[in-house]
DNA sequence: AAATAAATCCCCTAATCATGTGATATCTAG
DNA sequence: CTAGATATCACATGATTAGGGGATTTATTT
């Protein structure tokens, strides 16, 4: 028996997702709350295998409820529910540890789906959830390339390593007065002024 | 109607497919190929909605061919079908630019909602393709802290930014020597020797 | 009460870096 | 062929950083 804990303020919503539970066999529904203010003991006491949660409770919202679970308990699977698809809350919450995330308007027609699927070690989401994972990963590609050379990224590549000029130039083997002329374009076509904020720059943006 | 590309080297596959495809109203196949070498010319001839592409193909492989298209043609959705679910290949090809990631054996019976999703903005996945992703996402959670206190980090987020040891201090407003005494004990920590390899190091590892 | 960790400050020296100016060799595109 | 971009090297000066000492204060722990 998968042993279930629901979290869910709405009343009415908490009332036929908890009905569901009962139908879909193999289910055991130890407990249902409004609130996740308790979710530590609640947890500590029941030791579900599944949390269901919703984000927008009052007092302790459902991603610090998962952020919380997730580092006491990480076995626990937890699928947020939510209205919510906006790409903060979204990402948050799986950064955060979530398993699965569904948009309450699919939860009828998937979420008995979606509670197998995370039993097989899958994460299920809604079509809108699952874009705006890929949009993030898609964009940290290198947006913008500042103009370097081959050359003056070689040399950005090995500052970013912590080397030396004198061990770039080795490096390269170009002498170290080659390696702060590179180092000077560097400067001016990233728009910084020294060596930390080139490396900074360089690894948010992806250049390196 | 819309316009779509298949790559697969596989002839039953591609046969197969194809098929499906005619029988989806609405869907127009403009051509089905063995191989992705001369793809950039297809698309420019065909000017395909959507492009069907698998990843193990002679010649160049359907990520590098991805990666093409969505440089030239980025409004182009592309779902990768594959037999592989190695992170690497999953990742990269979302990186990559790839709208859906679907693994053959479930092409049969979701190929036809996986476009539909696609073309509505959604981004279909296979259970295994999707947990893969958010692994990737809940991995880069810092995983040491290398005992770093408060304060030293602080001095270096702010070393991060490209500020001089002048600028710590001033910001800290602490005496430059505190910020040196404070960068030393950094150093020891995350044994590194320069700032360029702290920052980096910061930074990759999450702790900024 | 003593020990420990954290944050603060001070001094010194050698090494490294930032910045400017100038020069040469190659290669590509107009 | 000439202008521009790229990669290379040189020299010089002042600022900054690395690494080595040692010291005080405040909290916390034992």
């Amino acid at each position: 028996m998968i042993k279930v804990l629901l979290y869910e303020d709405n009343d009415l919503l908490r009332e036929s997702i908890s009905c569901m539970l009962q139908i879909m066999e193999g289910m055991e529904l130890l407990g249902a709350f409004d609130h996740a203010n308790n979710v530590e003991a609640e947890v500590k006491v029941h030791r579900p295998d599944l949390i269901l949660m919703d984000i927008d409770m009052p007092g302790r919202n459902g991603i610090d409820a998962t952020r919380l679970v997730k580092k006491l308990f990480p076995e626990v699977y937890i699928l947020i529910m939510t209205v919510f698809d906006d790409s903060d809350n979204v990402l948050n919450a799986i950064k955060v540890g979530a398993s699965g995330y569904l948009l309450k308007k699919h939860i009828a027609n998937r979420l008995f789906d979606a509670v197998e699927e995370i039993l097989e070690g899958g994460a299920p989401m809604s079509p809108a959830v699952a874009k705006l994972v890929i949009q993030s990963m898609q964009r940290p590609q290198q947006l913008t390339d500042y103009g370097l050379t081959e050359r003056e990224k070689d040399i950005l590549v090995s500052l970013s390593k912590g080397n030396s000029f004198k061990l770039i130039a080795a490096d390269c083997k170009i002498s170290i007065d080659t390696v702060r002329t590179h180092i000077k374009r560097i400067y001016e076509k990233l728009q910084v002024h020294c060596q930390t904020e080139a490396v900074s720059k360089a690894i948010n943006e992806g250049l390196v």
